[in-house]
DNA sequence: AAAAATTTGTTTACAAGGAAACAATCTCCA
DNA sequence: TGGAGATTGTTTCCTTGTAAACAAATTTTT
């Protein structure tokens, strides 16, 4: 990896230290230096696994639907999409009633694959916040839940 | 900016809803899609200000030790500090007990620009999670706190 | 004290993601 | 009906951030 191992915890972060936005990019790097760690590079990426999960979920999706509710921009889901397409996994279809859209489907292959990472990325999603006991654990994901406005 | 207007909210997330990263990691797009509306390219980004806040506030730290606390890696946090350097906003010293690392200081200049930019820094911070209680908010406070391990 | 291992910062090459401009299509309304 | 304006996806260019290899300095081992 990269980080140091020397630890200096005596930083003072003043206000900082009580901001939202703040602990959010904090947790969120953490989440994702550990997922690294983890789940190594031998499956799919957090961000590829999540497209390929809501298409299966959700077959024809939209690109723009799909980028509105993952928070990905149009640009780069067109990247995206476009690399899932060159492994294979995805079949772009134009829709007749709206001939600018693209509806995204998985191949057969794709639909297997995502649920065997499922197992291990859901494993994983299930491992965060274990520093947290069940109820705060249960308490965060609701404020979360809120916070972006799901359900 | 970017994203469509035509909400579609009939995505079927399935255990993604409940994911604490994949939540974690909406939430924080969510934070920044909202600072670059609100404050706009007039100020400091926020990974820019909170890297001048901390100097500021613990003058003489080294590299090392700021890219921890920030959880910035060793190469990224160079090209900051030049960047910044070039601006003429910090100052960088080989201490002599250690001539590998790098102590890096506020310009007096800078730590005028960055107690202003603190203003509508802040500012911001405190309007983050306006969807949430008041009781909410710092639930979620204390739950980021301790899930990152600050304090 | 000398060799081996570690830490710190830097460089280089690359991946992830965004902004702006664009073409094609669709919608709305005079 | 026929523009005017909006939406969708794409392309190009740019910013942010990472990985890997490296050099210099320090610490640890023997």
């Amino acid at each position: 990896m990269d980080m140091p191992v020397r630890t200096s915890e005596d930083v003072d972060l003043d206000r900082l230290s009580t901001a939202l936005g703040f602990l959010m990019r904090l947790a969120q790097l953490k989440i994702y230096e550990r997922f690294f760690e983890e789940v190594g590079e031998h499956h799919l990426k957090p961000g590829e696994f999540s497209v390929l999960w809501v298409i299966l979920h959700n077959p024809g999706i939209r690109q723009s639907v799909l980028g509105q509710r993952l928070m990905i921009k149009r640009a780069h889901m067109t990247k995206l999409i476009r690399a899932l397409e060159d492994q294979g996994l995805v079949t772009r279809q134009v829709p007749d009633d709206d001939r600018r859209a693209v509806e995204i489907t998985l191949t057969p292959a794709a639909a297997d694959k995502v649920r065997q990472a499922s197992h291990w990325f859901f494993t994983y999603e299930d491992s965060v916040g274990a520093n947290l006991t069940r109820d705060e654990r249960q308490q965060l994901t609701g404020l979360l839940r809120k916070f972006v406005g799901i359900d």
